[in-house]
RNA sequence: ACCCUAUUAGCUCAGUGGUAGAGCACCGUCUUGAUAAGGCGUAGGUCCGUGGAUCGUUCCCACGAUAGGGUACCA
């Protein structure tokens, strides 16, 4: 037997079917490195459009999870999607390093700052721990194939960060946005320091509940308000708390002016509570027996005096709108130290705050009985001392949601205390926040609506912190008048110009006679510290306006959703207060990650997926196909099955990259290349289809669809490629002369495929399509890099697409037939058939169009048309109405070049095994195709 | 407690007021010239539940379940 292998254009490739992601990666991540991709990208786009996607900086602390890789990798889909469309679209990655938790990990190493070890030595211990975090964090942020500015990022601990830090204070002072105040906020016993709102979580806690007795001073007073009997019980006002520790700053009792109050006697005591609550006041301090003996209005009832359950104090009755019936007796314990509310309405009536408690929570040393206790603990000696002197009428325990620390996970204290605010009410701050929300584009449209409602009831935003690591509220007070220095602006600028040049402890050491001269002595230097929002919050100013390649506002935002009250609000915020503008065109949220049966996936537990471990398992572009594929505007589920499966796909559409190379070797565009006019029918319909699903796939990539992209790709890759297209013009790229122009035809479409693929995929399969694209023919200019690349731009082809599909239709029709002859025993493979097809009208004339060459398309040996008209009668019904099919074996030898089974193989002497199509192809002219 | 979002085949996702769709996976089969591949075919769903409006609904409305998120909680 002659060995008409060699005589064939068999698939040949260099590109392993095996990917192998795991070795290959890291080798990309070097070369990338090496030849500096990014930097080739920026030349390649100087002078373009810009597309600004601003990076929220994640915290530098702890190894990257799932949740980190999906928002890089998102961001970075984006951002090489832009640059295909030839945006200039740089990428400036940074972290947030100052803050509570770096502080808590350092303190934990080597004590607590200014007692075991100097701030400034304190600090710079802070900034090496973050340091090193970010190093780590960095190296697997670009495992995962994220290009971006990582020798250049931006760190909120930078000295130039830090100054505009300051400078961002500068410039909001400027226009009229801070605010000192006393008031109470959240605090953090633990942390020793005031919380922003953004910082406050809520976690279930077992609390005390009591009910507790304030004699009235003047008994007879309140009896003949409630029109009652002067008789001899002893009567008191009674509140309700779940915070005993609160009592020893009690000042006052709030009821509201409008309810209803009664006065209800039982035993030799009588009791004012709401009229509304005496009924579940008296279940729980389980009294049965007990009557009403008058009513009275709250405001009838102001200004009364009460006696402090156990200091020598009277507290005044007052009157506020927040007491409600909802809950409690309808009289309010009032401590203007430790409620928003109280303080509130304790202001109203003069009463001052007492300032108990230390930073720490520990009551001073002048509170009596309680000095030196800790609030966490002092709730039951609290009690026991009610208990002595008979102010206690109901104990028990309750289970509420209660504000934690969202980085200690204690729980919170108000505490009243000096801190600074960016006020939203001065300048009309709030109302222009608000008035911005519409020149955003919110994506998913929820967005909007959140943001909205978190604005709308958002207090003054707290911006002091206690803390030691963080940036300085660079200012001077005045020490009498509390007033800030005249000249602040120009100060802020000569302290900012220091800590450019020395980091931030250029404030802590300076003294201020340095920049105040005489008048140091009269100024006091501000020794809090930023919320590290604000750090963050500001970036929009100390990286965006900042940098040169960069442009403000930012055309997007993309972070989870969680940032609507974290980082979209802080940046919104600081850009109206200092630009007037919102720092962002367009704000893009991503959901969490769940498992497969939603539930939250955790860091640590069963259901945790390191990206370490993907990436040593799968490869990275497993993982950021998965990423892809998902609908990323909800929850996002992630399990190893889930990776399992997109690891499939992922198999797919790398082995159709590696067809299409395997089939073009000896493919030179540049002398190879068919213009439209010469293609054969089929391969035009290719070309045009590729063209087609370009447009949509961009417009996916436009409009951050990316699970639709990814959808329709892989059936491209699986339904029209492998199942059709490919599939029949293997004999014509095998079996035809390898510079024929029914092969080049094929090769000229196969070449337009995978030119466009690689770019449809490279912003998703970084790694894979850089290295389809050193596999690709040779061009001249071409780059070394696929990321420098713009769309491809596919020849225009005004193919008749409708008639394909009919065909495709035919061909299904066919198969199925076929499947049924196959199991009957009758026929093998298609190549083994011989098929009749009856038809009438345009059916027919479809299939009749295609000649001789149908059997090609429908991939059996034998295929011909007639009219259904003479459909004989074993003919076997279709799918498609007026079409039948007849399959036989085909009958003669199998050319064993072409395997097609023909009555004329053999028929010439000197080739007895092969066809005289294949005698042609081998020795003749060529074999001439017109449709497929 | 309130609000938002989601719930369609084992998985990922489409979709429509008129008897449910795709790809993958599964199973069967062919192929062995994409071979740790490829082709073909079969099978898979009370479209979360209940009630309502409608001639009719998976799609509209109400209530509820599950999951996720958010506001509130501070007396």
């Amino acid at each position: 037997m002659t060995d008409y292998k060699k005589t064939l254009n068999l698939p040949q490739t260099s590109f392993a079917m095996k990917a192998n992601l795991a070795q290959r990666e890291p080798e990309f991540v070097k070369r990338w490195q090496k030849e500096g991709i990014y930097e080739k990208i920026r030349n390649s786009r100087a002078g373009r459009e810009k597309f600004i996607l601003h990076d929220g900086p994640p915290y530098a602390n702890g190894d990257i999870h799932l949740g980190h890789a999906v928002n890089k990798i998102l961001k970075d889909i984006i951002v090489k999607s832009k640059t295909l469309s030839g945006y200039d679209s740089p990428y400036v990655p940074g972290w947030d390093c100052h803050g509570l938790p770096i502080e808590h990990r350092v303190e934990k190493k080597i004590g607590k700052a200014g007692v075991k070890v100097d701030f400034k030595a304190f600090r710079q211990q802070c900034r090496d721990y973050a340091a090193k975090q970010v190093e780590g964090q960095k190296k697997d942020f670009i495992r995962l194939g994220v290009l971006g500015e990582w020798n250049n990022p931006y760190l909120t601990m930078d000295k130039q960060y830090e100054a505009d830090i300051i400078r961002a204070l500068g410039k909001i002072i400027e226009n009229g946005h801070l605010q000192k105040g006393f008031k109470p906020v959240y605090w953090s016993v633990v942390g020793g320091s005031a919380l922003a709102e953004a910082e406050v979580e809520y976690q279930d806690k077992t609390s005390f509940s009591i009910d507790v007795k304030f004699a009235v001073v003047d008994q007879s007073a309140l009896k003949a308000v409630f029109g009652a009997e002067q008789t001899s019980e002893t009567a008191y006002v009674v509140i309700w708390t779940t915070t005993p520790w609160t009592l020893p700053a009690n000042q006052a009792v709030s009821l509201n002016a409008e309810l209803d109050y009664a006065l209800v006697v039982a035993g030799d005591e009588s009791y004012v509570l709401a009229e509304a609550l005496v009924e579940s006041v008296m279940q729980r301090s389980n009294i049965e027996d007990y009557r009403i003996v008058g009513r009275a209005k709250g405001s009838d009832l102001e200004h009364l005096k009460l006696q402090h359950p156990f200091y020598n104090r009277q507290v005044p009755v007052i009157l506020g709108d927040h007491v409600t019936t909802d809950a409690g007796t309808g009289c309010v314990h009032t401590a203007p130290d430790h409620g928003g509310e109280d303080f509130a309405v304790s202001q109203k009536y003069g009463i001052e705050t007492l300032n108990y408690l230390d930073d720490s929570g520990i009551y001073r040393a002048n509170v009596e009985i309680f000095a030196g206790e800790h609030v966490y603990k002092v709730d039951e000696k609290v009690i026991d001392v009610l208990k002595e002197h008979n102010a206690l009428l109901c104990e028990g325990k309750i289970v509420h949601s209660f504000p934690h620390c969202w980085r200690t996970k204690t729980p919170l204290i108000f505490r009243a205390t000096p801190q600074w605010f960016v006020s939203l009410t001065k300048n009309n701050l709030q109302s222009k926040v608000m008035n911005c929300i519409d020149d955003v584009q919110w994506i998913p449209g929820w967005g909007k609506a959140r943001i909205e409602s978190m604005l709308a009831n958002s207090p003054d935003w707290c911006i002091s912190r206690q803390r030691t690591w963080g940036a300085p509220i660079a200012l001077f007070v005045h020490k009498e008048t509390q007033e800030l220095h005249p000249k602040t602006p120009e100060l802020i600028e000569e302290v900012a110009k220091l800590v450019e040049k020395d980091g931030m402890d250029a404030w802590f050491d300076l003294e201020p006679s340095a920049l105040l001269g005489d008048e140091a002595n009269d100024y006091q230097k501000v020794t809090d510290t930023l919320d590290v929002w604000f750090d963050s919050g500001v970036s929009h100013y100390a990286v965006v306006s900042r940098r040169e390649n960069l442009s403000f506002p930012a055309d997007l935002y993309l972070e989870g959703s969680d940032q609507h009250r974290g980082w979209f609000q802080s940046s919104l915020k600081t850009s109206l207060a200092i630009n007037e503008a919102p720092p962002y065109k367009a704000v893009l949220t991503h959901g969490f990650l769940v498992d497969s049966n939603g539930h939250k996936l955790s860091k640590s537990g069963d259901n945790a997926i390191p990206p370490q471990e993907v990436l040593q398992e799968l490869g990275a572009d497993v993982l950021r196909l998965w990423v892809c594929a998902t609908d990323f505007s909800g929850e996002m589920s992630a399990s190893k099955e889930i990776l399992k499966r997109t690891a499939d796909s992922y198999r797919r559409i790398r082995n159709t990259a590696r067809f299409l190379l395997s089939n073009i070797p000896d493919f030179d565009p540049a002398k190879d290349l068919l213009s439209t006019d010469q293609l054969l029918s089929l391969d035009a319909w290719a070309v045009a289809r590729t063209a087609q699903l370009q447009t949509e796939l961009r417009k996916d990539y436009d409009s951050y669809q990316l699970h639709l992209l990814y959808q329709k790709l892989h059936n491209f890759c699986s339904v029209e490629l492998g199942g059709f297209y490919l599939d029949i013009i293997k004999d014509r790229l095998y079996t035809t002369a390898a510079d024929s122009l029914a092969r080049r035809s094929a090769q000229t479409a196969v070449y337009w495929i995978v030119e466009a693929l690689v770019r449809w995929i490279a912003p998703v399969l970084s790694f894979t399509a850089e290295e389809i694209w050193a596999a690709l023919p040779a061009v001249e200019n071409r780059d070394d890099t696929v990321f420098t690349a713009e769309w491809l731009e596919l020849p225009q082809i005004d193919a008749d697409m409708s008639y394909w599909k009919t065909i495709s239709n035919v061909k299904t029709a066919v198969n199925k037939v076929l499947e049924e002859e196959r199991n009957a025993g009758v026929v093998g493979g298609g190549l083994t058939a011989s098929v009749t097809l009856y038809a009438e009208g345009e059916i027919f004339e479809a299939i009749n169009k295609l000649e001789e060459e149908l059997r090609f398309v429908l991939i059996t040996s034998a295929a011909s048309i007639l009219p259904l008209s003479e459909a004989a009668n074993n003919a076997k019904d279709t799918d498609i109405k007026g079409l039948k099919v007849l399959v036989s074996k085909a009958s003669g030898e199998k050319c064993v070049r072409c395997y097609h089974v023909l009555e004329d193989v053999g028929s010439n002497s000197e080739h007895p095994e092969i066809c005289p199509r294949c005698i042609t192809n081998i020795d003749g002219q060529g074999e001439v195709r017109k449709f497929a």
